[in-house]
DNA sequence: AACGAGTCCAACCGCAGGTCT
DNA sequence: CAGACCTGCGGTTGGACTCGT
């Protein structure tokens, strides 16, 4: 249904990472126009990109009150909370979680927790809770029908695992070093139009 | 020091559903 | 009512980075 809507072969729309440049251009459009529709917003902003290219960029990166990297014990217990009852729905998941967006929240889950889960597979998962591996296929599951997130065996696996998949992740790090959207953000605190 | 394997994340793609004309 | 267009979602992937040998 995408139709011939924004994903074109246009050769005059940029695809890939997205340059500092393409960053203050969205940010400072936005923050001047607001959001709108994200086509006509990319054309007039004069950026190269597809409305929805756009969208993905300012809603999982440039807005003011994304939150980024340290993901909490207790977001962590959320999130493996929250899957065990909706499944996939990320972007639901997200909604739980101020400041972090669906695809954040989809690749920690793939990468870190669902590993750690397969890991643990192999020792006692299979005896005590072998339909939670169907979370990848959608399977909403309840919290009442899978027993997770109350005294389940599972849980208590991966409560028990947190610790050992904390370690080596303080929550509240400061990003050393690194050029933040805190400090674009900041910056226009002292100025309203830092661009044109 | 070099290189291959593994990990992580930003960004893309296709689809579904909603709204508008 | 039908078709066009837009937004949002979930899955996937390319490539940068890290780590072990």
């Amino acid at each position: 249904m995408d139709k011939k809507a924004s994903t074109s072969h246009d050769p005059d729309i940029r695809k890939g990472p997205w340059t500092i440049e393409e960053d203050l251009i969205l940010m400072n459009y936005i923050t001047n126009h607001g959001e709108g529709v994200w086509n006509t917003l990319a054309r007039s902003a004069g950026l190269k990109r597809t409305g929805k290219s756009c969208r993905l960029r300012w809603l999982n990166y440039l807005r003011p009150d994304v939150r980024r990297g340290n993901i909490t014990p207790e977001e962590q217990l959320l999130i493996i909370e929250l899957h065990s009852r909706w499944g996939n729905r990320w972007s639901k998941i997200a909604r739980q979680l101020p400041g972090r967006t669906d695809n954040e929240i989809k690749n920690y889950w793939r990468t870190r927790i669902q590993k750690k889960i397969k890991d643990d597979h192999h020792f006692d998962y299979q005896q005590t809770a072998p339909a939670f591996e169907g979370s990848t296929g959608d399977q909403v599951m309840s919290v009442e029908d899978s027993g997770i997130g109350k005294s389940s065996p599972v849980c208590n696996t991966i409560n028990n695992d947190l610790g050992s998949l904390l370690v080596g992740t303080p929550s509240g790090e400061p990003n050393d070093g690194f050029w933040t959207l805190e400090d674009f953000w900041s910056m226009q605190m002292f100025s309203s139009d830092p661009i044109n």
